[in-house]
DNA sequence: CTTATTAATCGTAATATTGCGATATAATAA
DNA sequence: TTATTATATCGCAATATTACGATTAATAAG
């Protein structure tokens, strides 16, 4: 993504970016909503809904997975996928406080 | 960002997808921060406060501005900006969706 | 043991993002 | 008019992302 000051920035703010990010993608939004609709959910079901490679969709799941928005459980050949809620209070917590408004003086 | 098959998902994933790319980034969150924070936000502020140079946070204003987070108005030889409500429905909803767990058989 | 099956990883080409200096634009002030 | 101030835009170099075919790894089935 280019030089990105990354140093610079407090934790939670880093931490909100990275899970944006995560979201930042058509096929990881796609992905996170066919799980939280699926009661289980295999990576190959997955692959066979989205219009991606499976190497591609395997990389998906991965950043998803490195940031913790999802988690999977290996399940003989296969591997299982669902959601982490593990983070979700953070993003609630920054979309709330933006909601929130201080005052608009200056946009009408 | 390389090649991207962004014809083949529906406009609300799209959409979802671009408005979470937009905050996908510390220096935009960052700036969503500062700007709900504050009363009144001129452009020059977010300059002095954030680690970057004028033209990369013109920059990522920018950005925020063409997904519809955030609008300017000038003001003499200033913008002001300040946060635009209108697509935190669609994000809160897709949030809550996901938090409305169907059920989770392959997660312990 | 051998062969499928399923998913992860590697390597690489194409493309996007980031950051900044330099420059352009726009509005005000002198 | 000329200078000043505040933002936006251009152009470039450095780096990150995306996608996919090919390969690898791990388990299950025969």
């Amino acid at each position: 993504m280019g030089i990105t000051k990354i140093e610079s920035y407090p934790d939670q703010t880093l931490q909100l970016s990275r899970l944006f990010k995560a979201l930042g993608h058509p096929a990881r939004i796609a992905i996170m909503k066919y799980i939280s609709s699926q009661p289980t959910c295999i990576c190959g079901q997955i692959v066979a809904e989205l219009p991606l490679s499976q190497a591609s969709i395997s990389r998906h799941l991965q950043e998803l997975k490195e940031v913790g928005l999802i988690q999977g459980t290996i399940n003989g050949t296969s591997v299982c996928y669902c959601l982490n809620e593990l983070h979700f209070p953070l993003i609630n917590t920054f979309l709330t406080q933006l909601q929130t408004p201080t005052s608009k003086t200056c946009c009408p």
